[in-house]
DNA sequence: TTGCTCCTCACGTCACGTGAGGTGGC
DNA sequence: TTGCTCCTCACGTCACGTGAGGTGGC
């Protein structure tokens, strides 16, 4: 009865799709009349509109092809979980749109007021300026790459200007830039960073609420130095991490 | 200070996607290390979260680029319309989910119970098999593709039905199906048909609310007979219409 | 007769995914 | 030393889009 355009017409797509799907075994060939051309009929239309609900809820074709010969079951339960994966799609795309908005407000690539502020203030306890501007490249990255999490954790280091015993360590830290990975000092400073946080934390590590946040700042910290980089491993190893 | 491998972690992307967006102009490419690493600061951080909210909305990684040399207030323009465009989609699929809900409770291929009542009363009148199966893939097919406007233009058609002048009229169709397309018995239907068309809608013809199923209807029928297409044809001429 | 639709390849496109073959970092 | 990451091509994939070259329908 109809030809393969009026089809696609009706049903809202191009006579490209309507080949494709017959290339892939999802809808089948239907007669041909004298010219061969192809004549549809209602109950391909009707196919056809189940195909394309799929398909725009995300369906890959190999799999609505796989669906063509599910019993009512298997059918049933492929359907709830098409339909939670498109209720998490939706939320992700509302989520985008949030940060969508974010975009034209401009407020995604500036640090916050108080982050400069405390940024400074390394500055006058006498941190070095690599150290400085390391700190704020990291805390850029951190906010951009986890906003929720990260107000917590930036807190938590900014806490630890207030104490002369941490705020001690830290500088140390920051002149052990330049020495060699094998030096005794290294692991007297790991001693004592490593008593300072169980003064601090006890025997549990602190969260921040996502695990990728301390990865993040240490990678990015270890990539700088050589004894940095083996400080870390002193101090995961008398810590008992990874 | 952050590796490829790093980045494409705490963003949320694969390395092959931060790659694709050098090689398209979208990201810049960063230093390279000694060893010909590439090296990321938290500025390229940044931008890569900026790229890929706008490619999670859907804008194509070319419309990105260009949004690159776009002035603030183009780029708050573009992002309005991202926004639309963003804001259509999510609707869409929330209608696409209530469809699937249909799939499952298995509700697209049946036709309401009062559609195949009235397909029974058409035999009953004296009406061809070969019509009433015409009808009832054709209203198979409107209330599968047009499931909002299908039931105002059957109830249309059904009403014809406690009309002795009109069912008549029809019954005539019906049995034109054989004639010779230059039959001049065509002409005089069409006629009749004509006039009874203006008696029952005066100038103005009904439009259902969707202009795609009287189109539907006609071109399902007029395939099936050269003689219904004359038919078709003399009528349009009469009513003046297209 | 003219324009529109249909037919079948075949190649293009978009945004990556996936090896292949080789080198550097820990 | 071993496994992991990085590098650059190059080809694959998914769901179509877009001609090319030809024929049929109104």
């Amino acid at each position: 009865m109809l030809t393969i355009g009026q089809l696609a017409g009706y049903v809202g797509v191009t006579t490209k799709t309507i080949r494709v799907y017959h290339a892939k075994g999802l809808l089948p060939e239907p007669e041909r009349d004298a010219s061969g051309y192809r004549r549809y009929s209602a109950e391909h239309a009707v196919d056809l509109i189940k195909i394309r609900t799929l398909a725009e809820a995300g369906v890959p074709l190999a799999r609505i092809r796989e669906l063509r010969s599910a019993t009512g079951d298997e059918f049933r339960r492929a359907l709830d979980r098409i339909d939670t994966d498109l209720a998490a799609r939706i939320e992700s795309l509302r989520a985008t749109r949030g940060r969508l908005r974010q975009l034209a407000d401009d407020r995604l690539p500036a640090l916050p007021a108080e982050v400069t502020g405390v940024l400074e203030q390394f500055t006058r306890f006498g941190f070095s300026e690599r150290w400085v501007a390391l700190l704020r490249d990291l805390w850029l990255l951190v906010f951009a790459t986890h906003p929720a999490a990260a107000r917590a954790a930036f807190d938590d280091q900014a806490a630890m200007l207030t104490d002369p015993v941490q705020r001690e360590l830290f500088l140390a830290y920051d002149r052990a830039y330049d020495l060699d990975p094998a030096d005794p000092r290294l692991a007297e400073l790991a001693d004592g960073i490593v008593a300072a946080t169980h003064a601090r934390y006890g025997d549990d590590l602190p969260a921040y609420g996502d695990p990728a946040i301390p990865g993040l700042v240490q990678g990015a910290v270890n990539a700088s130095s050589p004894a940095w980089r083996q400080l870390d491993t002193l101090i995961r190893r008398r810590l008992g991490v990874r």
